[in-house]
DNA sequence: GTATCTTTCAAACAAACATTTGAAACGAGC
DNA sequence: GCTCGTTTCAAATGTTTGTTTGAAAGATAC
């Protein structure tokens, strides 16, 4: 098959990726697993570097991809509520999280990763995927919670993403119970749970210091 | 001075550490900052996973001592709320974030990136470090929100978590408003605002899919 | 001031790294 | 069955890595 071998690696490269690390994997762990010749990365990626975006690219664009349609698709039925809201939010993450998994069950670290792993490279392919969907959503929680201001409620949503992202990194770590149980609707409602209060919450008054 | 060397190279490693990750910075990176000879890290720390994991205990080790200190002194006084309780959790954390801003703008993603960062040494140390003081606030909180089963409240818990570490990753995030002021009780009220709503919610009866 | 222990230093070490190269093998089209 | 574009491969390239070494310099005690 022609495109075996460059999928063959793409595979294997996200799984070591999520596992140990970018910079703690070379490629020759890379092509040793996948069974392929170690210049095959350099001819069909251009680079390791090249090979990380592609990987990541195809898990980070589909998901703000479903994020922003689900979106639409509310906005385009009316005004949408808190709930209706994270859940375009953060269903997305939950069914990406579940496929990731079946794919193999440290994969969803990769994710996480990203988030603290170097260099600019990323910050700015992260910061590009994101960009868009943030201000979408701040907008509309906006319009949902007309008694936070502005910078409250991208202040809670960041909230929100810190504990999206924790999941990605904790779903299996050994000896910690799984955050997430196999059904991701009875996950995204134990979720919403916790963020719909969250988000709901009123208003804190800045005041003097509790003692 | 005796230990002038010795404290430069760890000075100036943890702030490098944050800002590339540990894997991307080399001890000639380190030696050259710091201006220090290259065998002075071998020296002093026996290796560079020495040098990281002195680093990472002198940091993390005083964060939980304040925890359960914080927590020895309410349990003292009588049996703690909900707020008392995350205060004691939360406020340790504020306070470090504050010192070490101070220290380095960008030194407390050193932290934050330690939970991504790979290997089994620092599932090791970091578990090591914080086994006891989830275990004594899991049972704390237990006796504050009785109408929640252990698992819920260690799973809520865990999302407090999520937050706590989003929040090292990003307090400076460049581009992005900082998600804490210059004041760590003002910082504290705001996060109380969004948490013990998150840890006093009813529990959710994981009932039939929504649609 | 001599002896002893600690600390620094320039230099060198072998191992691992991403990447390149040029030839060999392959596959599709005619 | 020959040709041409694509893909694979073993080998080698030049860096960079963490670590070691043995001698020089400094500090401390008597």
């Amino acid at each position: 098959m022609v495109e075996d071998t460059r999928e063959q690696i793409a595979r294997t490269a996200e799984v070591l990726f999520a596992r140990e690390g970018f910079s703690n994997t070379s490629l020759r762990q890379v092509t040793d697993a996948a069974g392929v010749n170690i210049a095959a990365v350099n001819y069909h990626f251009g680079s390791k570097e090249g090979l990380l975006v592609e990987i990541l690219d195809r898990i980070i664009a589909p998901l703000n991809e479903e994020r922003i349609m689900l979106l639409d698709e509310l906005e385009e039925a009316g005004t949408p509520d808190t709930v209706d809201l994270l859940t375009a939010f953060l269903l997305p993450d939950l069914r990406l999280i579940q496929e990731l998994r079946t794919r193999d069950p440290s994969l969803p670290r990769f994710v996480s990763r990203m988030y603290s792993e170097a260099s600019e490279l990323m910050e700015r392919t992260m910061g590009r995927q994101f960009a868009e969907t943030q201000v979408r959503f701040y907008a509309a929680f906006g319009h949902a919670i007309p008694s936070l201001s502005a910078d409250e409620i991208a202040w809670r949503l960041r909230c929100v993403v810190g504990i999206v992202v924790y999941m990605f990194a904790s779903v299996e770590t050994p000896g910690l119970p799984s955050m997430l149980g196999g059904d991701v609707d009875a996950d995204l409602e134990r979720l919403l749970g916790v963020t719909v209060p969250m988000m709901l919450s009123p208003a804190v008054e800045v005041a003097v210091s509790r003692h």
